[in-house]
DNA sequence: TGCCGGGACGGAAGCGCTTGCGAAAGCGCT
DNA sequence: AGCGCTTTCGCAAGCGCTTCCGTCCCGGCA
């Protein structure tokens, strides 16, 4: 049984093995200028013996360093930790190791962790979530990471990022499209949107998309309240506020993540409005908890693991002249959250009878 | 401002300061020996060249390890994440990165994660979820972390595991002890409990509280149907659904994760049981979501991202004699899951007479 | 048989840092 | 003024590994 006592080394691999050090070195890193004969009992000694290479002296000695970096916003935010989920596991796979550190959102806080990850050596890095409007920041997290490849580092996002690098694009276009025509199909004119954090590519994207469907069916976008708030539950608790008191008339809301759209879900509660019999909530990533509220989230799937797969996979083969970008799927989901526009308009709303410019009633579009 | 330039080296800083290597090495550590005067200048000058150290060259040479290892089932289990973030969130104030691997909660994938941290030189070690009961196991883990911190490792974990080392310990016994009470307060007798796998000291921990409770109010415990599954959502349906079929007059079912929770809410709903009315539903940890479920979820809440911040906190205090322990408070949250006991008994049951959840009149006062 | 080429291996020089130890310098004391 | 002590600093030896380069040996060819 592999018991590494204390601190075992290569030499002492090579010695049990009979040969030197260089040759057990280029053994088991799979160099050539070694007979298969010695390789193998190279290797298998290193196995009987339980040795692990210290990860110090090899990346020392010039060995790529085999740790990834990941930046993530939060790993406590669901969509985040199924991505380092999927990460984890191919890395597992490699035997490499995973730092995690928090942007929290927040550009300047990004370029800092991006800083210290490279400070600190990593190997790859891969950065997850949005990106952000934001030139400055943006170019200079782009001269970082180009100094950093230049020096063999390898790097991917997850999300649309004006960096340069390897990229897995989430369907945030198409899938706010398909958010919104589904309401529309299902009858729905009065439409608010809980956006996050003006600012964030993946708000401006999916936003795009939404806005794209509505222009399709000959609507008109100044009828179409977005509300920006925190990309987070209480965002779109606030969100949801908000368009409650502005919007009366409003019988549909997109949340463009879930986490707002459970937000929007708990106030809809508070205010003891039914979802969907009179408001129809449709969110948008399919976390886990995204099947197990009441009424179960209708939304768009996205393979988170598969994104953090994806990315991994993707900054492990040897680096192309141009990046590459591989888009993830999208499915929609309907669930119970989402139903046909209420024939009977809400009653007695002490607020409910101005008409206002949100008005699109009058638009074409197919009703089911 | 700081623009690290390719490969700035201790010597670079030394050269700069007007002063030795060694000498720059020792003022920039903190360590005794230099002028008070010297290594103010050569930290302003590491501070003007913005250089961070090679952390490999620095672990290599003898310098302790700066960054932590997190071993957790999976990050992208809600409580796991929500730990993992409380980690993250110390290590960044200290300037540690933190590598995360996944048990899977399987005790020999973690045993051999344990190995592969020790190998990969990590500084400090912290395993949050269940010990195991399985004495090889915990043996041979025990003895692989003595070693480890023999030699100036740092150990700390999160839950009750026979491993000697410093521990956060989640009040699982009084959390299973105060779920139970609340409610046979409710009136509630026949009571089923949806557990993890056997062989978890979570599981085992919290079954005991809720024996203990029965046991103080003189009822037997013959008559608690234990139902062992997987500790996470899938597992909870599946208990659902056996209790649902083997104990038919249950009023009540204790999950003792939150993740079962909800999937035994789910198999509820699939069963159109209405929760509270025909059935209490309790969970365990108080994950972010369980206050967003429909109906909301009566819980124990545990403080994760504090026991992730304990955790790492205690690891880096300087090592006492005898292992230190902190336990973590619990609170009971109770929200719209549990409800008093049914009067009339569960007729036959006929799918088209349900009542629509939302009737919470006479139920208790929900928390929050 | 002798020479040359090439494959297989070992010697040894670092990678950038920490740290033990010795040297130098400053101080108070006799 | 001379002694020994303390303080401050530099020298150099590694930490465990990779890799350049030189050496050795073997086979093939003339």
């Amino acid at each position: 049984m592999p018991r590494p006592g204390p601190r075992l080394r290569l030499i002492d691999v090579a010695e049990r093995a009979g040969v030197s050090l260089a040759t057990a070195s280029r053994a088991l890193a799979g160099r050539e200028g070694v007979s298969e004969e010695v390789a193998g009992r190279v290797r298998q000694v290193a196995q009987e013996l339980g040795y692990v290479a210290n990860p110090y002296a090899r990346t020392l000695a010039g060995g790529a360093s085999s740790t990834v970096g990941l930046v993530v916003h939060q790993v406590d935010d669901p969509y985040f930790s199924e991505i380092a989920g999927g990460v984890i596991q191919v890395a597992a796979e490699e035997g490499l190791l995973v730092q995690i550190c928090h942007s929290g959102r927040d550009p300047d806080a990004e370029l800092r962790q991006l800083r210290h990850l490279i400070a600190q050596r990593v190997g790859i890095i891969l950065i997850a979530g949005s990106g952000y409007d934001d030139a400055r920041i943006e170019a200079e997290a782009r001269a970082e990471l180009a100094e950093f490849q230049s020096q063999g580092g390898r790097v991917a996002v997850i999300g649309r990022h004006a960096l340069g690098v390897d990229a897995v694009l989430p369907d945030n276009e198409a899938g706010g499209r398909a958010l919104a025509e589904h309401l529309l199909d299902l009858g729905h004119r009065h439409i608010a949107v809980a956006a996050g954090t003006a600012g964030l590519t993946t708000v401006a994207d999916r936003l795009a998309g939404v806005a794209t469907a509505l222009r399709q069916r000959g609507l008109s976008l100044d009828g179409l309240p977005v509300v920006h708030c925190d990309f987070t539950r209480d965002g779109g608790r606030v969100a949801a506020e908000r368009i409650l008191r502005d919007h009366p008339r409003t019988t549909a809301i997109i949340a463009l993540n879930d986490a707002m759209a459970i937000g929007v879900l708990s106030t809809l509660r508070a205010h003891r409005i039914p979802v969907p019999e009179r408001m129809s909530v449709v969110g948008f990533d399919d976390v886990s908890v995204a099947a197990d509220l009441a009424p179960s989230l209708t939304t768009i799937r996205l393979p988170m693991t598969d994104m953090g797969r994806m990315a991994l996979s993707l900054a492990l083969k040897p680096r192309s002249t141009r990046p590459r970008r591989r888009s993830t799927g999208h499915l929609l989901v309907v669930r119970d959250s989402s139903g046909p526009v209420p024939t009977v308009l809400p009653a007695s709303r002490a607020d409910g009878d101005h008409t206002e410019a949100g008005d699109l009633s009058g638009a074409a579009g197919p009703v089911r």
